[in-house]
RNA sequence: GGUUCCGUAGCUCAGUUGGAUAGAGCAACAGCCUUCUAAGCUGUGGGUCGAGCGUUCGAACCGCUCCGGAAUCACCA
C-alpha cells in the first residue's frame, strides 16, 4: 500500500465531508517534523478559504472527524495551523509485513521505456583520474537507480579514440619509446600512454622555448614547433589509413584499453555498449544536408556550414568544416540521432560535465530546430560539476592530477591499516581480509563522491584521507556489518527465525518450518498486546517503507545523493535502536523475532540502497 | 558582454516540488565497552541560509537588483 495515498486520500474524504469539494493543490500533506507528536502533518492554511474557521478550529475539527471515521487513524494534535495525524500501530505492523513480504521492495514494476545513459567516454591518451572517477560512479549509479524504476537501461560508453591528441602519444612513443611495452616496462598500459602524451608535451614545450628565443612569436613557434607538425602529419596518416600509422595506433590504443578495464573493474563500473569514435566521426553529415534543404543551416563563402542561434540567446555555431569535414557537433547530432533509432529509445541522458554545458544547450537545440523536437526533449544532459583540490582546478600539467589507480590503491590500503588498527582482521583469512579492505576502501571513496549533489562542484583535498566514521560509506558497511552478525549468531543458536515474512513463497499449509499467525496477525497481536512496536521501531519502519519513495525521486532527479542521505538516515536510526535495545537478549520469543525481523530488512534495505551507489556491503568487517 | 550553474556552522555537505524552533558529519570539548562488532552511541558549543527589495498567512527555496565564485561562448573533442 503507497503511505501517502491513503493518508492523503482519508484527509481528502474528511475534508470534503466537512467543506465539500476540494481542489488538489488545497491538500498540503507532509511527514511530521522530528520534534512533534505524529507520523502525518495536514498544513490547513490553504483549507481556511473553505473552513471559513481559523487554521486551529479547522485542524482540530478535521483531527476529530478523523480519528471517529478512519481506524487507523489513532489520534491527533493541533500546534498552529498542523494538525498532525498519529497512525495506530497495527498500521505500521501491517506496513511492515507488506515490506519484509515484498521480495522486489524498492524494484518499480517495468514501465516499458528504454533508457540510454552514456558516461565514461574517456580519451585514449591517457589514465583515468579523480575527475573520470565521478563520472563512472555518476553513470553507473544513476544506470541502477533508473533500473531501480522500472526501465530498460542501456550503459553506453563513447571512446574518443581518434583525434590529434591520440597522435601526439603515438608520436612520442615513436620518437623516445625505444619500442617501451606494457609488459616489457610493467607499466599499465594507459599509464605507459599517458606518459609519452607527457613527453610530447615536454618536448613540444623545449621547441616552442627554442624557437621564441630564436625570435619567433608565441603563436608562430605554436604552430611551427616541428614536433606539432608531426603530429598533424600523422593524424593525416591516421585518416588515409596508413598501414603503419594505423597499426600503431592500434596496438597502443589497445594498451590503454588493458588499462582501462582494470580500472572500470576496480571501479566495479560496466557498459552494455561501447562505441568508438573512430567509428563514428563520419556521421551527422547527412543531417547536416537535411538542414540545409530545409533551410535552417547556412552556408558560407567558405562552404562551412552554420546555424544561427543568436535569436535564442547563444550564438552562431559552426556544424560543419569548410572542408566538409565534420566537427563535434556533426558527429554528436548524428549519434543521437543514430541512437534513437537502432535503439528504440525513449530517453538519452549524458553523463558529462558542466563544462560543456553549452555543447548540449545547442544540440538540442539544433535537433529541434530540426523538427525532431520529439527526441530533443527526451535529451537528458547529466550536468555535473567539477571535482577541485584545495589548491583549484587539477592540471595535469602542474602534475595535481589524482591518478584512478592511485587512488583506489590508497584507498584500499588505508582501509586495511584501520581494519587492522581496530583489530577488525583477525581471525581473517589473507582473502578475507583483502576483500573486506576492498570493499570498505572503495565504500568510502565511492559514497564521498556520491553523496554530493552530482551538479555542485565538490571539493577533495587529497592530503585529509576520506572519512571512515560518521557520514560515510564504511558507517553504513559497518551497519549492515553489525545486523549481519546478529542474525548469525541468531542462526548458531537456533532462535526462531523461520518468520513467515523473511521469506518470499507464500506460507504452504504443512509448512512446519512457519508459525500459523500470518506476519501481518504476528504484529497485530504484539501491537495490541503492546508488546511490540515501541515507538523506535515504528520510526524503523517508517523509515523503511520510504526507500521506494527515495528510489523514485533519485531516478526523477537523477542523483545518487538521495539514496545516499536515505541509506544514511536509515543506518543511523538503526544504530540508536540497536543500541538501546539488545535483539539476541530480549527474553520474550515473540518480540525477539521481530526484532530480529526488523533488523533484517534494516540489512536489506541498506544492502539494496548500496547496491544502487555501487557499493558493496560486508557480512563483517 | 551573452548563456548556464553555484554561494547554508571553522571545514565537507543535506535541506524533495514555499510550511512549524534551518539539519548531519568532521574538527573541539565532556561522557558511554564484564553486556548482540566502540568504524558505534549520548551530550555541549558553533548560523544575519552572500546582500537588499518584492510576492505570500508563511521564503534557505519563487521574482527582481546587486556582490562573490565557476564553466562556457574555437573550423578542439
Amino acid at each position: 500500500m503507497n503511505i501517502e495515498t491513503f493518508i492523503s486520500e482519508a484527509v481528502r474524504q474528511a475534508a470534503e465531508a466537512l467543506y465539500g469539494p476540494l481542489e488538489g493543490e488545497e491538500l498540503q500533506i507532509q511527514k511530521t517534523r522530528k520534534e512533534f507528536e505524529g507520523d502525518y502533518t495536514l498544513v490547513t492554511f490553504p483549507l481556511l478559504r473553505r473552513s471559513r474557521k481559523s487554521p486551529e478550529a479547522t485542524a482540530t475539527e478535521i483531527g476529530t472527524y478523523m480519528t471517529d471515521n478512519v481506524p487507523e487513524i489513532k489520534s491527533f494534535n493541533v500546534i498552529k495551523g498542523f494538525l498532525n495525524l498519529s497512525l495506530d500501530g497495527s498500521f505500521w505492523a501491517a506496513r511492515f509485513a507488506e515490506v519484509a513480504a515484498d521480495a522486489s521492495f524498492g524494484q518499480a514494476a517495468p514501465t516499458g521505456r528504454t533508457v540510454m545513459i552514456e558516461y565514461s567516454s574517456p580519451n585514449t591518451n591517457k589514465p583515468l583520474h579523480l575527475g573520470h572517477i565521478r563520472n563512472n560512479l555518476l553513470g553507473y549509479s544513476v544506470a541502477q537507480i533508473l533500473a531501480a524504476n522500472g526501465h530498460n537501461v542501456i550503459k553506453a560508453n563513447l571512446v574518443n579514440d581518434r583525434g590529434i591528441h591520440i597522435c601526439k602519444s603515438m608520436l612520442a612513443w615513436k620518437l623516445y619509446g625505444n619500442g617501451e611495452t606494457p609488459a616489457s616496462s610493467g607499466m599499465k598500459g594507459d599509464h605507459l600512454v599517458g606518459k609519452y602524451y607527457v613527453e610530447f608535451d615536454k618536448h613540444y614545450k623545449a621547441q616552442i622555448k627554442e624557437l621564441t628565443a630564436q625570435g619567433q612569436s608565441e603563436e608562430e613557434a605554436k604552430k611551427n614547433a616541428p614536433i606539432m607538425l608531426q603530429a598533424q602529419e600523422m593524424l593525416r596518416k591516421w585518416e588515409a589509413k596508413d598501414p603503419e600509422v594505423y597499426s600503431l595506433w592500434e596496438t597502443m590504443n589497445g594498451w590503454v584499453y588493458e588499462g582501462f578495464d582494470v580500472t572500470y573493474k576496480a571501479l566495479g563500473v560496466d557498459f552494455d555498449k561501447v562505441y568508438y569514435e573512430s567509428q563514428t566521426y563520419l556521421l551527422g553529415k547527412s543531417l547536416v544536408e537535411e538542414g540545409l534543404k530545409k533551410g535552417v543551416f547556412y552556408r558560407r563563402d567558405d562552404n562551412s556550414v552554420w546555424i544561427d542561434l543568436t535569436g535564442d540567446g547563444l550564438d552562431e555555431k559552426l556544424l560543419l568544416r569548410g572542408d566538409g569535414t565534420s566537427v563535434y557537433m556533426t558527429q554528436d547530432l548524428g549519434t543521437a540521432f543514430r541512437r534513437f533509432e537502432d535503439n528504440k529509445l525513449d530517453d538519452m541522458i549524458y553523463v558529462v560535465g558542466n563544462e560543456q554545458n553549452y555543447h548540449f544547450q545547442v544540440l538540442k537545440l539544433v535537433l529541434k530546430k530540426l523538427g525532431y523536437a520529439d527526441w530533443s526533449d527526451h535529451i537528458t544532459h547529466l550536468s555535473y560539476g567539477m571535482v577541485e583540490l584545495p589548491e583549484g582546478k587539477m592540471k595535469s600539467r602542474e602534475g595535481t592530477v589524482v591518478d584512478a589507480d592511485d587512488l583506489i590503491a590508497d584507498m584500499v590500503t588505508t582501509a586495511r591499516e584501520m581494519s587492522a588498527e581496530l583489530g577488525k582482521l583477525e581471525g581473517c583469512t589473507a582473502e578475507e581480509a583483502d576483500a573486506v579492505s576492498t570493499m570498505v576502501g572503495l565504500g568510502a571513496l565511492k559514497y564521498f563522491i556520491l553523496k554530493v549533489d552530482p551538479k555542485k562542484t565538490m571539493l577533495f583535498d587529497p592530503r585529509e584521507s576520506i572519512d571512515f566514521n560518521g557520514n560515510t560509506g564504511p558507517f553504513i558497511q559497518y551497519t549492515h556489518a553489525r545486523i549481519r552478525s546478529v542474525l548469525r549468531k541468531a542462526a548458531e543458536a537456533g532462535i526462531d527465525m523461520a518468520l513467515p515474512f523473511a521469506t518470499t513463497e507464500p506460507a504452504q499449509p504443512g509448512n512446519s518450518a512457519r508459525p500459523e499467525r500470518s506476519a501481518t496477525e504476528d504484529c497485530q497481536h504484539a501491537a495490541e498486546t503492546g508488546q511490540l512496536l515501541l515507538p523506535e521501531e515504528i520510526d524503523l519502519i517508517k523509515t523503511l517503507s520510504e526507500y521506494p519513495a527515495a528510489v523514485r525521486s533519485a531516478g526523477d532527479n537523477f542523483a545518487p545523493s538521495i539514496i545516499g542521505a536515505y541509506v544514511y538516515e536509515l543506518a543511523k536510526q538503526f544504530n540508536g535502536y540497536y543500541h538501546d535495545h539488545s535483539i539476541l537478549k530480549e527474553e520474550n520469543a515473540e518480540v525477539r523475532r521481530l526484532r530480529l525481523q526488523l533488523a533484517a530488512q534494516v540489512a536489506r534495505v541498506i544492502r539494496s540502497g548500496m547496491e544502487l551507489l555501487g557499493i558493496e556491503v560486508p557480512e563483517r568487517m
